[in-house]
DNA sequence: CTCTATATTTACGTGAACGTAAAAGTTATC
DNA sequence: GATAACTTTTACGTTCACGTAAATATAGAG
């Protein structure tokens, strides 16, 4: 444990801990704090690939960029995307191309998503439906002061 | 792949591992076939406290009471109760009592879980939309030949 | 100088419901 | 007695997305 003084006294300009860091990077408190999610999320996704902030010594600093991305992933989570088909999808990204593929292959993981959606519904109005039944029994048995036991 | 030798009448001598018990016991692996459960599920609900059935040695009996929970047991599940839930709730049994009691709880417990399951429909149908529309503007874009990247 | 707020890394813990060997015992048929 | 079919216990592994310390560092405010 020693010696490992960050090099880099910074140009002393902005000083606030939350302050936009003059070239429009944020520290991770403020994203933690404008997209809602915590510390511990946003290292995670960083060791999962998903963000790459810069350093300035050991600190993180979140480019404008690394929001777009942030915002693709918190989407993707909300439509029941894993991190990991979130990062396959991202990780199709190529600066010289016409990203026709990473579409593409975005649609069908979406189509499949979906069509997995349709069937948690399915599933789930099944249970609602079953577990509504057994409450009207219930009621009733408890209104018609019948107990029979849920298990003998 | 159908059973062994297990056919036709009862034979009059007792004997395949997989033959009820003269009693009614069966033996695990009869459960787990009949109930399309694992044996380890079974090991499992019982480490659990959800399941206790005699023993002949070493080995497992269920009773016929230990099927009726059994099934509750899956009911539940498929209502998305957890497994210490539906424990809660089988413990309320009163051999001596009316059971009024873990009528009222497990009434009181399965309305929760239904509003539950409201909610978790209201999200899944939320996600659907959004993730619907998604793929929608994502057929539009490449229809046009448009591929505006994910992430930048 | 100390306090406060922020940041860092490392790393075990959580929850749910089992899966998956591994090693070994019993019965009963071949 | 070997093989098959079944059983037992112990116990670590899996999946997913983080939570939760613990120990440490930096910097401005009072």
């Amino acid at each position: 444990m020693d010696s490992k003084v960050n090099a880099g006294a910074q140009p002393a300009a902005e000083s606030f801990p939350s302050a936009g860091h003059a070239s429009g990077h944020q520290r991770i408190g403020d994203i933690a704090r404008e997209f809602g999610v915590t510390l511990r999320t946003l290292r995670f996704y960083e060791d999962k690939g998903l963000l790459t902030p810069k350093r300035e010594g050991t600190t993180r600093l979140y480019s404008h960029r690394d929001r777009a991305r942030l915002k693709l992933i918190l989407l993707g989570r909300r439509v029941g995307f894993s991190l990991r088909d979130v990062k396959q999808m991202i990780d199709l990204y190529d600066p010289a191309g016409s990203n026709a593929r990473q579409l593409r292959v975005a649609l069908d993981k979406s189509e499949k998503q979906l069509a997995r959606l349709h069937k948690q519904r399915a599933a789930l109005d099944e249970a609602i439906g079953e577990l509504s039944g057994l409450i009207l029994r219930m009621r009733g048995d408890l209104a018609d002061g019948r107990t029979p036991r849920l298990v003998g």
